[in-house]
RNA sequence: GGGAAGAUACCAAAGUGGCCAACUGGGGCAGACUGUAAAUCUGCUGUCUGACGACUUCGGAGGUUCGAAUCCUCCUCUUCCCA
C-alpha cells in the first residue's frame, strides 16, 4: 500500500491525497461502507460502484470468524473472491466487538475470550491468531486488535485499557511481520491509538506506535471516539493526535461519523472514515441529505411526490418520490431500506468527494463552514 | 316475515358491577441509532394541564345500584341464518 499526499489546505489540517493497493486506488479524504458480514446491507455491489461509488468497503474479522467461518473462506480464496468485491477492502479486528460485546467476553493476558453471539460457543481472540485470522480474510488494510475503551471511562480504566491494547499491539505487529499475505496481493496493517479522552493517554498511545516498525504500518487509527464522549472531546482527540502523526501516512478516524462529524473531522486532518449510520440508520428510515435529515416515516411526505432528493448524487434520489419512500417504510418493504441505503451511501460519498474537490480549490474551511449549519437541519 | 349475533377510542379488538380513561395490535406523532448481536429499539396517542390532578367517554334514551362499558327496558343501526 502506498499513500501520496496531494495537498493539504492552508488554513486547516486538511488535507487530500492517494492510497494505492494492489485493489484499486482510494482518493481521500474518503469514506468507507461498512460490509460487516461480507455485505453491505442491502445494496448491490454493481450500485455501490456506479451509483454510490464506493472505493473501498469493510469487513469484521469477529463476525466473519463466527460466520461462515474460516474454512469457507479459505476455500473461497479470501474475501474478495467470496463475495465477488473486487476493490480494496478493509477489515476491522473485532477489537469494537470486545467492546460492544462486553457483558459476554472476558480480557485474558493472552487476548480475548468471548462467548459468540449466535450460539454462545466459546471463543479466544489473540493478537497472534486474529493477524492469522485476517489473512485468511484476506483485506487490503487489516486492523490490529485493540480494546476500544468506552467514552465514559476513568483514568484508571484507560490507562489499563491503553497498556493492553499496546502490548498486543506489539504482538500484533510481530506476528504479521513473520506472516505473508495468502492470495497473491499485498496487505498492510494499522495501529489503533486508544487512550479515551485523555491526552496524556493519546500522546502515549502515539509515542508507543511511532516506536514500532513504521514500514509495517500503512497507516493509523484513532479508535475508542464517537462511544459516549461528548463531541468537543472527540474534536480536542483529533486536534491533539493528527499533528502527532507522520504526514505521510492515511489517518483513519474509526466508526465516525455524522456527516458534520466527518467534515469536522477532515478538517483537523483526517482521511478515511467509515460509520453504519448511512445504512443502519437508513434502514431505520432516516435519510442524510445537504439541507439536513429527513425521517422518511413522517406523514409529511405521504402525498409528497416530489424527488427524494432533487440534488442527491444517486439515481434513487430522482428516480422514486417522497411519497413512495414513505410508503414503502410503512408497509415495511425491504426495498424501502435498499434505497434508502443507497441514498445515504451516496450521499456520504459525495460528501468526502466535495470536500476534497475543495481542499483541492482551497476553500474548504469556507466551504465547509457553509454546509455544516444546514446538515444538521430536520426536514 | 321468523330466528340468531352484535354495536367499545382513528381502525381492528379485549373487557361482562368497583383494580377502567379502558388490555393488545395496527395506524398516527416524536425520538434514538457513530470500527453493525439493529430491515431495530424507546416514548406519547379522549379533553384540559408543565406536573399533580380535574373533567367527559364505551350506538341512543331511560332505569336498577353506594358504584355501570359491564345488569334491566325501549329505540336505532349492522351482520348472519331460515322463508
Amino acid at each position: 500500500m502506498k499513500f501520496l499526499l496531494e495537498k493539504t489546505d492552508a488554513a486547516s489540517l486538511a488535507r487530500c491525497g492517494t492510497v494505492t493497493t494492489d485493489h484499486g486506488v482510494i482518493q481521500t479524504p474518503i469514506f468507507m461502507p461498512v460490509g460487516t458480514v461480507g455485505s453491505v446491507k442491502g445494496v448491490y455491489h454493481r450500485d455501490l460502484v456506479e451509483d454510490v461509488r464506493a472505493q473501498i468497503i469493510l469487513g469484521n474479522t469477529y463476525h466473519l470468524y463466527l460466520r461462515p467461518g474460516l474454512d469457507v473462506l479459505r476455500k473461497a480464496g479470501g474475501l474478495h473472491r467470496f463475495e465477488g468485491w473486487d476493490g480494496p477492502i478493509l477489515t476491522d479486528s473485532g477489537g469494537f466487538q470486545v467492546f460492544s460485546l462486553s457483558p459476554i467476553r472476558k480480557l485474558t493476558p493472552q487476548g480475548c475470550t468471548f462467548s459468540s453471539h449466535i450460539d454462545g460457543s466459546s471463543h479466544t481472540f489473540t493478537p497472534e491468531n486474529n493477524v492469522d485470522t485476517q489473512r485468511i480474510i484476506g483485506a487490503d488494510i487489516v486492523m490490529a486488535l485493540d480494546e476500544c475503551c468506552p467514552g465514559d471511562a476513568d483514568f484508571r480504566y484507560a490507562e489499563k485499557s491503553l497498556r493492553l491494547t499496546q502490548e498486543w499491539l506489539d504482538r500484533f505487529s510481530a506476528r504479521f511481520e513473520a506472516t505473508e499475505p495468502l492470495y497473491g496481493h499485498s496487505q498492510t496493517m494499522f495501529p489503533i491509538i486508544q487512550g479515551c479522552v485523555y491526552p496524556e493517554l493519546r500522546k502515549r498511545a502515539v509515542d508507543h506506535a511511532l516506536s514500532l516498525d513504521c514500514d509495517l504500518h500503512g497507516g493509523y487509527a484513532i479508535g475508542g471516539l464517537a462511544v459516549g464522549e461528548p463531541v468537543e472531546k472527540m474534536y480536542e482527540m483529533l486536534e491533539l493526535v493528527c499533528p502527532l502523526l507522520p504526514s505521510g501516512k492515511p489517518r483513519y478516524l474509526m466508526g465516525v461519523g455524522t456527516p458534520v462529524n466527518i467534515l469536522e473531522g477532515i478538517a483537523r486532518g483526517i482521511d478515511m472514515f467509515d460509520c453504519v449510520m448511512p445504512t443502519r440508520n437508513g434502514r431505520n428510515g432516516m435519510l442524510f441529505t445537504w439541507n439536513g435529515i429527513m425521517n422518511m416515516r413522517n406523514e409529511k411526505w405521504k402525498e409528497d411526490f416530489s424527488p427524494i432528493d432533487p440534488e442527491g448524487a444517486s439515481f434513487v434520489d430522482r428516480k422514486y418520490s417522497r411519497a413512495y419512500l414513505r410508503h414503502l417504510f410503512i408497509s415495511g418493504e425491504m426495498f424501502a431500506g435498499m434505497i434508502a441505503s443507497e441514498h445515504n451511501l451516496a450521499f456520504y460519498l459525495d460528501l468526502v468527494r466535495q470536500a476534497r474537490a475543495h481542499i483541492l480549490e482551497g476553500d474548504f474551511i469556507r466551504w465547509k463552514d457553509s454546509v455544516v449549519p444546514k446538515l444538521a437541519n430536520r426536514l
